[in-house]
DNA sequence: CACAACCCAGAGAGCGCTCTCTCAACCCCT
DNA sequence: AGGGGTTGAGAGAGCGCTCTCTGGGTTGTG
């Protein structure tokens, strides 16, 4: 194997019209065989199709979407700020999605980071007519600065975006829900005093999984008051844990709004001597890997997010196409049972 | 703000004709302006430009890239089982170098999940012109199935392919001589019966980082017998760990390839009621995020990875542009002494 | 003052593809 | 047997841009 790589090297490359030209036919008609138009002879299709092979020939992208308007691609909008946190699984696991169900359509998957500090980089890139949709992910972060292009960009959003819900497209877990069927694991085991941790109410899932443990312990006839909030880091549902147990009241069971924070109960917890679960119960959110492996194993809610981000394809590229689509779609999660609990 | 989020909904563009017709010159002077050729009237540019500012011209990629044979676009290769581990956070955070150093260039970043089922659709993709140029990163796999691709297209791998590394491109860290210097960490204070959990032997980080290892103890004088082979799992460091416990022989260091092994040598050691560092000191590799959460804090080789990605993306930038390059870079690594030594 | 040299701007030919329009061939019906 | 209808294939006009080539104006030189 030799290396030519150097820019010059002849990349011998099939046009439509060469392959016009070996099949016997014109360019009309090797351009219905490829976007297989139902209007043309089997039989010459045939030989054009023996042709392309021949050729080994690929439709020119660029020519293609000169004509037709469309790039054929979606692109990932990350912001730098969620950058750092690129290993973040959950959105590693979206990209995976996305990616996923992208590969089966014609449509490719580019990403930028965009620099907060030049957003005007960004926006003439997307609207310069090489992206038909954007995406956007951001996890807790209510990073939705770009909703405002939805006017005039195809854009599905993962999360409900914090401004602009009400007419942007977006595909989120059934937060509330989800909150509500963790909580009423806990009172439906009988207890009684029931905690949670919750994120900042400046999020979409901060709220909503408040909004979910309310319902429960309501449901149940306990008491709402037992709310610390938090900020979805370990230190920080360490620290609530401490300012729930200090208020003296009695306490046997705790939800806490994602998983990182109920690792931070935990060391709380136990760093008092007190049992989980014996003494409390510690349900937790997001299923993150390390769920696992602390120990007691941690009872919490598994969200589909490959789904997730399969799901904000799918809703794009209808958009794109103009085909009908919900707006909303919330994804529906489950509790997985471990030994915390 | 009204959603025309229909196919149809009118996004007026500007195109190079309008700026021209606007400024009053000919759509070539917009053209120069805009790759800001040097011979052009000052004073006409101006016009230009505000012309441009006007009319919120971008030129379009589609039609730029039809006449320059040249798509300004990267592609990254992720295969199918990679994605499966899509929220390993070396991938990611690779990922994330490469977007960085991509964002202050004119080229854009395309993701491709490879379905192994369907090689040929990748290859038609790649090769269909719409890439510029390939960027390959699988962490510990051999999965360098794309390598025979290199003499038609410039490509740049994550890590030193296992087959073709003499002629590929490819940026990779230092692993012997990380190894190396976290061995000697081990040896230098004192420790001379030094094991290694090293990685599989067919993936370039396995053998290095053992030959790393060899060096050092060798060059302590220390016996080089005591090696067992992980699958970088958990779990296999663990089995690894238990079966170096069980030789009889004493051990009081030992050096695990990675951070994952070296957690579950962790897990051995103190199963066997011993104590890490006192008894037995551990050093990983890969500073994981956990390396911090377990106990006693890990001392770990810690790689640059964002430093990594932007140095692929721009070796392969530099490949495409045909500005010479180093064909091979190798990136220093740091140890990052804590607890467990 | 004539002529060469130079510099900058415009004209125009495509890049590879799609798509409308046109036309030829053929079928069916009366 | 002739007209209308249908169907399949070709011709040709661009999509928005770059880039070579040409030409007019300006400057420099003999």
């Amino acid at each position: 194997m030799t290396m030519t790589q150097d820019a010059s090297g002849p990349r011998p490359v099939a046009t439509l019209e060469m392959v016009a030209a070996l099949a016997g036919v014109s360019r009309a008609t090797v351009s219905r065989v490829v976007n297989d138009s139902p209007r043309v002879d089997p039989e010459l299709a045939q030989s054009v199709k023996k042709a392309i092979l021949a050729l080994d020939y690929t439709p020119n992208r660029a020519a293609r979407s000169l004509v037709k308007r469309r790039a054929n691609s979606v692109t990932l909008i990350v912001s730098e700020s969620t950058s750092k946190v690129f290993a973040d699984p959950f959105f590693a696991t979206v990209v995976q999605g996305i990616a996923l169900f992208l590969t089966d359509t014609e449509y490719t998957l580019n990403m930028i980071i965009s620099s907060e500090s030049k957003p005007e980089k960004t926006r003439s890139f997307l609207l310069g007519g090489s992206v038909d949709g954007v995406l956007v992910v951001s996890h807790h972060s209510g990073d939705h600065s770009w909703t405002h292009l939805s006017g005039s960009l195809p854009m599905v959003f993962a999360g409900r975006p914090l401004v602009g819900a009400t007419e942007a497209y977006f595909v989120e877990v059934d937060n509330e829900q989800a909150a509500y069927n963790a909580t009423r694991q806990l009172t439906a085991n009988g207890r009684t005093s029931v905690a949670t941790i919750a994120g900042p109410q400046d999020m979409p899932p901060g709220i909503d999984r408040l909004a979910g443990w309310r319902a429960a312990v309501r449901e149940a006839g306990l008491g709402e008051g037992l709310v610390e909030i938090g900020e979805f880091t370990v230190a920080s549902g360490a620290q609530a844990m401490h300012r729930l147990l200090d208020r003296g009241a009695p306490i046997d069971a705790v939800f806490a709004a994602n998983d990182q924070m109920a690792a931070g109960a935990y060391t709380a917890i136990q760093g008092r001597g007190l049992r989980i679960p014996e003494d409390i119960a510690v349900v937790g959110f997001d299923d993150d890997s390390f769920a696992t492996s602390v120990s007691p194993a941690l009872t919490t809610v598994h969200h589909p997010i490959v789904e997730l981000g399969k799901k904000m394809a799918e809703t794009l590229v209808n958009l794109i196409e103009g085909n009908p689509t919900d707006r909303v779609t919330r994804l529906p999660t489950s509790l997985v049972i471990r030994d915390s609990v």
